[in-house]
DNA sequence: AGCGCTGAAACAAACGATTGCAGTCAACGT
DNA sequence: ACGTTGACTGCAATCGTTTGTTTCAGCGCT
């Protein structure tokens, strides 16, 4: 603990705590004379005051803190969105909190909990699915919640997230601009509202360039990961299914794809063309995608509300 | 805030709150009739009673909060670490606390400073120079702190950090088996413990190999960024230093590396060989490296004590 | 001169949990 | 039968701020 309390300072600049307290908060401060002010501030800085941020939570009921809740930080996905919501918390006075699910919804509830016993002001919600149990209790609970890149199916709390819609449509005209008319997409787990948004907007895309689809064009991967790209790509080859160019999910199930796809033989811009999304650091050799990096900036208006 | 305090809880139990606090402690709780803890904790699973962590802090000062300072998060370096030591954190009942420095020494110390306010329990110091004012400061105060990654020259907290050494011998052993005699050195910052302690154990590791060495065969890069690794090898082109093979002070400089001798038309694996440091994901191009990955986990021993 | 009013500062009660201290009561030994 | 011990539990202070409620002095007005 830092020594020098309020007592302190109320005591070298001659007034009550009570008044000390006033005269340092910036929106009280006009309740108290600007010379007792002027007094206050001085002795506050002689004695190098700092507030306990413990003791005025307890009395003001906030915290100043704003927890992240990830799936998984080692996905380079979220780093970018983790720092740019850093810095907008801590420039607004607030301490990031970050927790990583392991993509377990047990943790993940137990985090929260945990907390919300720390009455944590904010909660930045990344690992929303479609179908979301916890969310729903955010919801329904006083405790400002924001959807970072997921959303649910309930639509009850501010979302954030990218224009998965023309992501997914630029990345198709692309190919098709490319000559390729048999695409087959790796979607994302359908669980997830980007998985969904993605595979829908797939299907729209191909109906607007008039090209034909079947059920077995899209093909769900259980998870965003390579391991998961890889299998969708061996079940996808051992089908019948003919195709030239895929487009996947994201990039992490894109390069499941692509090892699969080198193991077999198949030439990757050559043979078949492979399409990811979300632009992870180093892969410039995928075509280019939409970037996720803007996300926390807009969600500094949606914390701000 | 949760609504039912520890009151609601005695209450319930038809007890006082200061025997309520002890039978819900474990510590504590063998003062109290075992009788009496069934009942309290009884009434306290029925009511959903969760403590307030802010109370409890203020009483104890402790907060169960311990702050990971990292420079920046999107370097694919401190996401493992993060993760790591949030599982072990957690786990023990604490709440980690992520600060993003954005490499800046000012922004450190306000974050820093607001953590203490917050009565942050431990810091975990992955920002380091190696003369380092902050870290002298954390050091004469009570607060617990580790340094990660990087070291310091006074050595006077508690270190956890890969072995650089062996993990340079054994790259330099590997450019050499391969026929090498003209390696360069591309090192890290040297205001860094790890920038430094990789140059010293290169031209340890040349000597032991009875091979020659110049000062020009380490050249410094300012940062550990593909901007300035790019930099040096601009330098390194523009000398007339001779030199087969390329030993990078982490991956990012290699990745700059190779991205100038790509443009000046060199080829990788023929004319240049290079080698990086840490393993950065989707690097397999690259020759093998060392892991930082298990850090994480030995900082737990670091914690514990 | 008396009255009300206003601005400034002091007072004290919270916030919710922990904990040293004191009190109760039964059991027990002599 | 009485003092002593020891096991429980109640009491109240405390952590450091914030904030609603006095208190008070000075001032203008009639």
């Amino acid at each position: 603990m830092q020594r020098v309390k309020l007592v302190d300072v109320a005591r070298a600049a001659g007034v009550h705590p009570g008044t000390a307290s006033r005269a340092l908060s910036a929106d009280t401060g006009g309740l108290v004379s600007p010379d007792t002010v002027r007094r206050v501030v001085r002795a506050a800085e002689r004695l190098g005051y700092v507030p306990n941020t413990v003791a005025r939570g307890l009395r003001t009921a906030r915290s100043f803190l704003v927890a992240m809740v990830v799936p998984d930080v080692t996905n380079p996905l979220f780093p970018p969105m983790v720092r740019g919501a850093e810095q907008v918390l801590s420039q607004a006075g607030f301490t990031l909190v970050l927790t990583d699910t392991d993509n377990d919804a047990g943790t993940e509830r137990k985090q929260v909990q945990q907390l919300r016993a720390r009455g944590t002001d904010g909660f930045l919600i990344a690992t929303a699915r479609w179908q979301d149990q916890l969310v729903e209790e955010l919801a329904d609970g006083r405790v400002p919640a924001v959807l970072i890149n997921r959303n649910t199916s309930s639509h009850r709390l501010p979302y954030v997230g990218g224009d998965e819609r023309t992501g997914i449509a630029v990345a198709v005209d692309h190919l098709v601009s490319l000559g390729h008319r048999r695409i087959v997409h790796l979607a994302g787990p359908q669980d997830t509202s980007t998985g969904r948004e993605r595979a829908s907007a797939f299907r729209h895309a191909l109906r607007t360039h008039g090209l034909p689809i079947t059920r077995a064009q899209v093909r769900t991967c259980d998870s965003y990961t390579e391991r998961a790209g890889a299998q969708a790509t061996e079940r996808l080859l051992a089908s019948d299914v003919e195709f030239t160019a895929l487009l996947a999910g994201n990039d992490l199930i894109a390069l499941g794809a692509l090892a699969v796809l080198a193991a077999t033989g198949k030439r990757c811009p050559g043979d078949v063309s492979v399409v990811g999304f979300n632009d992870l650091p180093m892969v410039d050799k995928l075509t280019p995608s939409l970037t996720t990096v803007t996300l926390p900036l807009r969600e500094m208006g949606a914390l701000a509300a």
